[in-house]
DNA sequence: ATGTCATTCTAACAACGTTAGAAAGGAGCG
DNA sequence: CGCTCCTTTCTAACGTTGTTAGAATGACAT
């Protein structure tokens, strides 16, 4: 068939992600991984190395696709609402990969580029140390993140409730939020 | 020694939570858990079906300790403070059991007793429907136990940081989601 | 003493993450 | 072409995991 399939890791992260999309967390072994690039599951500690490690590489380039999206020069409230979609919508897009990112916090390096964005864009308005602002970027992270996990939390059956219910949960949580960075930290 | 330790759900759960506390999440396998009741790991088969129900056990666990211990008659604000706070002990108390409340979300019934408690408690002083209240009480719960996993991850490992600092991400994250609450929805 | 019933046991299964060391195969060079 | 080197993948195995079937145990009632 194809002999010369050699593998790296950009194709055992990538195959990763496809593994967790159709069959979830579950399903994610080294060996149904390994199956999946037509190579036995030593091969990948080749590349790898361990699961943990690989683990780790798919919370990061789930972080890393949010935050690279950043759009510098905006308002910080459209910032943050913007990173909360886009979290949201990598979850949906991943479901597998919910209970990844919510266990394995995305590696520090992945946000230093745009920790200066960040915070440049939250003095801009609000009364915030850099602790505080930080602080509260990722608290948004995190209670996205939550928010998937309950709402995709086992993949791949489908959730509980309605789209419409997650939908509108998503909605208050975060306005809520938002609302609150206003009204606690507003000029 | 004891021949007649016999054992039961109460038992297991309890021992659960002990090499949970001791040993972490990772340790927690159904050998080492009968090994720490002095029985063979076939006998918990008895009393529990499966690890995974044995996990919802220790969530459900958790979640009935705060509930149980919301104060009826007292202002929303103070309901969700003491929530905030008493979740955020009891994970405190119990750091490996983070990782299980994150990815098995408590069972509805645990939280039935206590929704006509919060929804006059919030519908006081509130402009918002049920589902909304219900909504923002979620989300509070989904974003302290999002924070306790960041700082207990991996246990028994300590933090990264020093407690002073999840303390302080506690602080700014809860106070600012309430109010947000009070700013969206306050009367 | 005998039988019944609840509980725990032994033994085994398939699947998992991981490792050591052997095989494969192309690249460069004589 | 033949040889060597180096990268990559392989086979094979280890110890551990969750789980099950069915045999043993033991207390209690008859």
């Amino acid at each position: 068939m194809s002999p010369a399939a050699r593998i790296d890791t950009e194709a055992i992260v990538h195959a990763a992600f496809d593994v967790l999309d159709r069959e979830g967390f579950a399903a994610l072994s080294m060996r149904t991984l390994a199956a999946h690039l037509e190579v036995k599951a030593a091969s990948l500690y080749y590349h790898v190395p361990n699961k943990a490690a690989l683990l780790q590489l798919v919370a990061d380039r789930v972080a890393r696709q949010v935050v690279t999206a950043f759009v510098p020069g905006r308002p910080w409230r459209e910032l943050l609402h913007r990173m909360a979609r886009d979290l949201r919508e990598a979850l949906r897009a991943h479901p597998g990969a919910a209970a990844v990112v919510a266990v394995r916090n995305a590696s520090p390096e992945v946000f230093e580029n745009a920790v200066p964005l960040v915070l440049s864009a939250m003095h801009e308005g609000l009364r915030v140390t850099d602790d505080e602002a930080l602080h509260l970027v990722q608290a948004l992270y995190v209670l996205v993140n939550g928010l998937a996990l309950a709402e995709f939390g086992e993949t791949p059956e489908p959730p509980a409730a309605p789209a419409a219910y997650y939908d509108a949960w998503f909605d208050t949580a975060v306005s809520t939020f938002l609302d609150g960075i206003q009204a606690r930290h507003g000029a």
